[in-house]
RNA sequence: GCGCCCAUAGCUCAACUGGAUAGAGUGUUGGACUACGAAUCCAAAGGUUGCAGGUUCGAAUCCUGCUGGGCGCGCCA
């Protein structure tokens, strides 16, 4: 928003430069505008004097002293200060900030959002966890960052489709049913054995004992029993995933299914396409695809010697469709076990002949629990692991997605299932949804002394002349450059952290400001103030997927 | 053996992608409710950013080499 005014400012002062030979017409002028973190450092800074004192062949301090001679700033600063070793900072309005917020109350906090995606299609793909058992924790992770930036982008003026892609065609399928199989003649009362490599999880059992229960009729051949076993079986854990995820809040455009990729052809076109562009060869009775080309990586097999394709076949299809649907933009998101897997598949979106930087892809560390304090081991094939499902009965849908997003996605997240579960001031996810209760409680007591939401327009901001009032403007503004950082970086965890930071300011001044008071005209500035406030608050809780209380 | 990621206050983590004096929370200590919700606030203390070099106006961030941890390296998915 502001930050553009002053790339504006700092640009007309370079052209100016240009204009009279000081700088050479041929210069990019490719400044940082950034937000110092040091308080007295301004409201903006940049650091162009460095880039542009080499060209010069002056120092910094007085390359920064010859532009800020020529800056017009009047419009929007106070005061440009050449500070440090040559930083440019911009103090800006009280005023203009007043201003900002009487437009944003105009518009409505949505004008906050910037519209970077100018309606591009992005297709954001997450969870696709094989249907082979229910999520467990590391799923949850992934969905809630998947979710939240699908929310980020779509905001951000994206146009964002959610998928889930199921993988129905593999081995795991098989080893699925036959493991429902195995136990299923258990039931029977017949011996047998339940080889280390099925399934080890009781609700392996569940399903043979629905089976049974159900008096569901099985083909009779072995084979036949298992392949309807593990269709059967893939159904309802499938079922069972889409409920939790819907519980967890998490909802897809489309369920995806690798089946299809072979019913549609997408497969056989994706060998051919690779076969006649020669990035696939033949060798050892194996059909490779030439990795090699495009990055760091040794070929790969498409089709085994057997005549059964791989995996990554079936993946490299898949992304060529999901390019042929239009999308410009594909964002998948993967445990960070799969990081080995991301050359190939970067040679391979290269070898469909786009550009590597079309795939971006997002990778989700482990998460370790956190019980009394002690680690709580999770392992799949155990058996033991820890589901979605039971952190979402014992902490709550709010307190695990905010939890989850608390950390950068590619960091190990420890994830304290006692502190999630507290209702205390210990609690982030309370901290934030306290202050919009808070605020809320405010406007009640506002209505009790009659002054209702309408007389809020006629409200003078001039009265906000407290820094700490000022701060909160800028803190509210500053929202708009949060989502944009976060659908530049895809790093959904920066909207929990402004948003603590947001109402860590506002608690600040609640308890040193008495918002209500006998100054009618004071009181309504401030309500105003409040009102954005408020809807920011509930604005970025509602890109998290988390509730934002009225009461608590 | 090769490759990728991580290492920041006692603990859990930030740092706007190379910026100024590295910040929060938690924990410890001491304070603030007979006016809007104390699920809150204020203050003190806490650091050679794993180690050693290098690149430059400037490094937690980039490069090289170590130490310690995680994960990959299949005609598995």
């Amino acid at each position: 928003m502001i930050k553009r005014t002053i790339a504006t400012i700092i640009r007309d002062a370079c052209e100016g430069c240009k204009k009279d030979g000081i700088i050479p017409v041929n210069v990019e002028i490719n400044p940082i505008i950034e937000i110092p973190k040091e308080e007295g450092h301004g409201d903006y800074s940049t650091n162009i004097a460095f880039l542009l004192a080499p060209v010069l062949k002056k120092s910094p301090q007085e390359t920064a002293g010859i532009l800020v001679r020529r800056m017009d700033f009047n419009a929007v600063c106070d005061k440009i200060d050449v500070a440090g070793k040559g930083f440019i900072n911009f103090y800006v309005k009280d005023a203009i900030w007043q201003k900002l917020l009487q437009d944003v109350y105009a518009e409505g906090v949505d004008a906050l959002f910037p519209e970077t995606g100018q309606g591009k299609k992005v297709l954001i793909e997450f969870v696709s966890a094989n249907p082979t058992g229910p999520l467990h924790i590391g799923h949850g992770r992934g969905a809630a960052v998947g979710d939240v930036l699908a929310n980020i982008l779509s905001k951000a003026g994206y146009n964002v489709t959610r998928e889930y892609y199921i993988n129905d065609a593999g081995r795991q399928i098989k080893t699925l049913g036959r493991s429902t199989f195995l136990r299923w003649q258990e039931l029977k009362g017949m011996q047998v054995s339940y080889e280390q490599d099925l399934y080890q999880g009781e609700y392996i059992k569940d399903l043979a004992r629905e089976i049974v229960e159900k008096n569901i009729d099985i083909p009779s051949g072995e084979e036949d029993a298992i392949a309807f076993m593990a269709r059967f079986s893939g159904e309802v854990i499938m079922d069972g995933i889409v409920k939790d995820l819907e519980d967890f809040g998490v909802y897809f455009d489309n369920y995806y299914k690798e089946s299809a990729l072979y019913e549609r052809g997408v497969i056989d076109d994706t060998l051919s396409l690779l076969k006649d562009k020669g990035y696939a060869y033949e060798k050892d009775g194996a059909f490779w695809f030439k990795t090699s080309a495009f990055e760091k990586d040794e070929d790969r097999v498409l089709i085994k010697s057997d005549g059964e394709k791989t995996y990554f076949t079936s993946d490299i299809a898949y992304h060529l469709d999901k390019f042929r649907r239009a999308y410009g933009t594909l964002v998948d998101i993967w445990g960070s076990d799969h990081h080995g897997y991301i050359p190939r598949l970067k040679a391979a979106i290269q070898a469909l002949g786009k550009d590597k930087e079309d795939l971006k892809v997002i990778l989700i560390q482990f998460v370790s629990l956190l019980k009394d304090g002690k680690p709580v081991g999770m392992s799949t094939r155990a058996g033991a692991f820890t589901t979605l499902r039971e952190v979402l009965d014992e902490v709550g849908r709010d307190a695990a997605r905010f939890f989850f997003l608390m950390r950068k996605s590619d960091a190990h997240l420890e994830f304290d299932l006692d502190l999630a579960k507290k209702t205390s001031n210990e609690n982030p996810v309370y901290y934030v949804q306290y202050a919009y209760a808070r605020i809320m409680s405010i406007f009640r007591n506002a209505g009790d002394e009659g002054i209702d939401a309408d007389q809020l327009k006629n409200a003078d901001l001039r009265l906000l002349a407290q820094e700490d009032e000022i701060n909160l403007i800028k803190g509210i503004i500053h929202f708009h450059d949060v989502i944009e950082g976060c659908a530049r970086s895809f790093e959904p965890h920066r909207i929990t952290f402004y948003l603590l930071d947001l109402v860590g300011n506002f608690h600040s001044y609640y308890n040193k400001t008495r918002v209500l008071g006998d100054d009618r005209e004071l009181t309504l500035a401030r309500l105003l103030l409040l009102y954005m406030l408020r809807e920011v608050i509930r604005s970025g809780l509602n890109v998290l997927g988390v509730s934002a209380p009225e009461k608590m």
